[in-house]
DNA sequence: TATGGTTACGTTATAATATAACACTATGTC
DNA sequence: GACATAGTGTTATATTATAACGTAACCATA
């Protein structure tokens, strides 16, 4: 029953940035391949915004970045939600909650609930993968059918933590 | 380790309610006397709303709520949300992030976070108390320092899923 | 009980987030 | 090509939340 961890969240790490992008791209595509999805351009640029960095952005973010990459169009709000909705709904992006934001998913495809440390000093975000947060279980044993479940934690990471407040 | 959890919410059971509330309200008063906080008419007002179902409300529910109550004054969403600010620091009121909603707390001033438990048939959210739910302790020791938690399990409850959809 | 500091409230306006509704376009199938 | 369907574009509007500023209530102390 104890829970066992991932290491932490990609974005508290470094890591070779346009190697895990390019990756986590190539699975999208993959996967919707293999759902017989289509991943099309403005799904695939919503998705590539997020990939762009491991923080959450909010929906109008997003969208300020796509009117400024294409200032001829003038996109509007569905067009973004529409796009994280497909992505939501196939496991390639998260929504934090607590921040009103969408954030790209660090396992693909997993469709298994993730958890979120939230540091409210540098604003990123770590996405964990536990295996077994017992909640679950025990939501189980009370007969409750889980859907989908919301795990943030906000606080401070140990990076900020040093560099003192 | 292995997690111990309270009985389900109350919101799932039988109960009291008048019973309930009051006892809910003298708590609160309670605690605010200990505290040396006020616990003004405007902040029970809202407090008292709360109370009066286990359900979720919305602030702007809240608002029109308060507005029924008394037609002649006009309130506004900025006192609405300040009087929830006030409760939720307390500990009196939780706010449901993935409902954009704020319930009152089960358990008042115990201030360590929540669990919530919420069906998407009857709408009625559960609020369990597990003691250890391993997440804390991984972000512990990941040199984590929480400061809040979200824990939000969305689903079908028990009674809902006899009654089938 | 006047005085001043603080906390809470009231009011107006507006910001930020999200969706409804409907028209148009692209894609795949026969 | 004709059709069905899925995706996109567009307009308008709903919903949730806060900034900014003035007023009133509370409360300590002189």
């Amino acid at each position: 029953m104890s829970p066992k961890a991932q290491p932490p969240g990609i974005a508290f790490r470094k890591h070779d940035h346009r190697r895990c992008q390019r990756q986590l791209l190539a699975e999208a595509t993959q996967l919707c391949a293999e759902r017989n999805l289509r991943l099309t351009s403005r799904r695939r640029q919503v998705l590539e915004i997020l990939l762009a960095s491991h923080q959450p952005m909010g929906a109008y973010d997003i969208l300020a970045k796509l009117n400024r990459t294409a200032p001829n169009e003038q996109i509007a709000p569905p067009i973004v939600y529409r796009a994280l909705e497909f992505l939501l709904g196939e496991g390639l992006i998260h929504r934090i909650e607590s921040l009103n934001a969408f954030i790209s998913c660090a396992h693909p495809g997993h469709r298994c609930g993730a958890q979120f440390l939230i540091c409210r000093d540098c604003d990123q975000v770590a996405e964990l993968e536990v295996s077994d947060n017992g909640l679950l279980a025990e939501a189980g044993s009370l007969g409750f059918a889980v859907d989908h479940s919301v795990v943030e934690i906000t606080g401070v990471c140990a990076e900020c933590q040093k560099h003192v407040g």
